[in-house]
DNA sequence: TATGAATGAGCCTTCATTCAT
DNA sequence: TATGAATGAAGGCTCATTCAT
């Protein structure tokens, strides 16, 4: 997935392949281990040997959605980060909008990439992790340029972005589309949250 | 579990049962459904029938290991709240800290607590849930009140109150003991944030 | 598969179809109910439906090796009779030195078709197993022949008749070419060891 | 299974364990592969899971069938060899009959030991086929003392001695009880044909 | 002719649970 | 109290085979 600079904030249905839904739908509901293949194999109206004809076992299918997720979350946030020019405070706020937008459109697929890491087999969570944690190092590097550059005051640093990227994540578990508040509203209230934890003048 | 006043900061190693000691290792390593009731008995040194004998089955070792946890945690939440007087800043701190600690000390369980809801049945559910709600609505009501006291300045209370909660929770996700912080000092890190999200004079 | 009197000692590469050397590769390797119609077609260069054009079943390319197989062997061994003349030593030597050169030559065929003949079903196993009675019943004749010509002296002619059809059948499970021995070599060791088992003067 | 000096020759029934003898009969009738847990266990007088009590995967029965006539065999092989002396021709006589009575009294198992060596794990082989090599090697060696001492004349030793072997297993292929000949009878018939493959003075 | 896609049936294995002892 | 043995149901996956294109 890749977005041309200025069109992370867009969002449509996402492209992913039924069975991909079906596995999502299955595994937000139910966790990786509590799903069978047939369930998924029912819910994308396949017999389970059709599904095996697409993907090769159901690893296969978690890989496949978080490395999706994965993929158009870095997109994203490096748009994001592009777009918003040097300045520490417009990356922080670009990169966090980017965050919130994603985990309210992308709610189930940024819920499972959180919840279900450790059902990746071991190779596939090492790879996995890693650009996990290079995202996050993303963040880091913004807040202490920002605290370097006197825009931010946080004390501590590490804690402050690892907090911020909590609060985001968090929003995968608990957002539900239809509340009083569109994804875009609700992004300004929790970025209002996220600029007060790293601080510095408003 | 039940503490007195004044001693909600202190905390010993966890009184589980043998068996609910092991199951909680399983699930923390491989979750509810990725672990087999074998598994469990042979970690807590039991034969299967052994295990079943105190436990009737594996969804109620699950059960108890929440409910125990939510016990201590509202109890330990409501002794730092009548600890912390009429001041809603102060039981904010206090309410806070003690989630703070708790997420620590407790880490497994409340690692346990936040991410295995939807392996339980239904019935179980809805209890552990309202339980959980009636948690985060003590938390709402200090910030609320400090708001209406002037003590806080938040724009978005509910929304701050989740995030803090959120924050804490997370907590249990990464810490691990043996950091350069104890938990003590750690909770203060995370205090400091905070306080920063609910805001006001400092 | 025919030969002409007086070739049955030459061998060239035998002009199985690809599918059935992909088959016989496979079935040597791993056996009939151990190998998948998959496997045959990968090893092929085909695909699964393309490997069914050519044979409608896993089945049929079983029956269509042993077939090719025993016909191959019937001709060879009848013409090595023919070759020989009368005498029932010279009939002997001839065709036994005809059944260990197939079975040195068509060292896999020969194996499936003295392994596999379980995997047969009921009908095709019972036209296989008729043709290779018949094809025992020609070698029981000839030491028959030489009992009462006095040629041999056997005690028990059915019983080394079955001997070194055995022996011959069972060079096809350790017979690997590039040995120090070339076939024809080898061929005359086992003929020695045969010629003691229905003795006679030498 | 370990026999005294003496006892080679007297079989009783298997004491194999219900379950193993289901699988030998699936086996022999329908191969490793064309057998499947749940045709086992239907044989056996179990559920499914009920085999698996006992024995922890299919290549384990196959493995445990294999390992018991193997050491059966030796177990036995080697007795009748200490029993008869120092004699070459004693020697090969007493082995080789106990080889041709084990593989009539012990015609499944020893079918299964010679047909299914492709179906064990590599790991398993290895093994296996290291025990068969040293089990040949007896006779081998037995073979070429006789030659040294002029008790045989065989021209090839190594040949020969393959050749014995060959037709001792082979009768596990066609051996049923309740013919004319009873296994002694039928092992004396063998063994004048085995003395002929070696040679020597009668 | 060739193949991508599909499937009913079945594979080996493991599940949570029970019960006689 | 504890456990060896057992099981119905289900797990992930593969089988031989078919068919629309």
């Amino acid at each position: 997935m890749s977005t041309s600079v200025g069109r992370w904030r867009e969002y449509e249905g996402s492209d992913l392949p039924v069975p991909l839904v079906a596995a999502l739908e299955a595994f937000v509901e139910q966790g990786y281990h509590g799903t069978s293949v047939r369930d998924i194999a029912g819910r994308a109206g396949l017999s389970v040997p059709g599904l095996y004809h697409h993907y090769p076992s159901k690893q296969a299918m978690l890989v496949g959605l978080m490395d999706v997720a994965m993929d158009e979350l870095i997109s994203r946030s490096r748009d994001a980060e592009a777009e918003a020019g040097p300045s520490a405070r417009a990356r922080f706020d670009s990169v966090v909008e980017s965050l919130l937008l994603f985990h309210m459109y992308r709610r189930d697929q940024a819920f499972i990439g959180s919840t279900e890491i450790r059902s990746l087999e071991q190779a596939n969570r090492e790879v996995y992790v890693g650009r996990r944690d290079e995202q996050q190092r993303m963040l880091d590097a913004i807040v202490v340029a920002g605290i370097e550059s006197g825009e931010f005051d946080a004390d501590h640093p590490a804690d402050a972005s690892r907090a911020v990227t909590t609060m985001c994540v968090g929003v995968a578990g608990w957002y539900r589309p239809g509340g009083p508040l569109d994804p875009s509203e609700l992004a300004q209230v929790y970025l209002s949250i996220a600029r007060r934890i790293v601080g510095g003048a408003r």
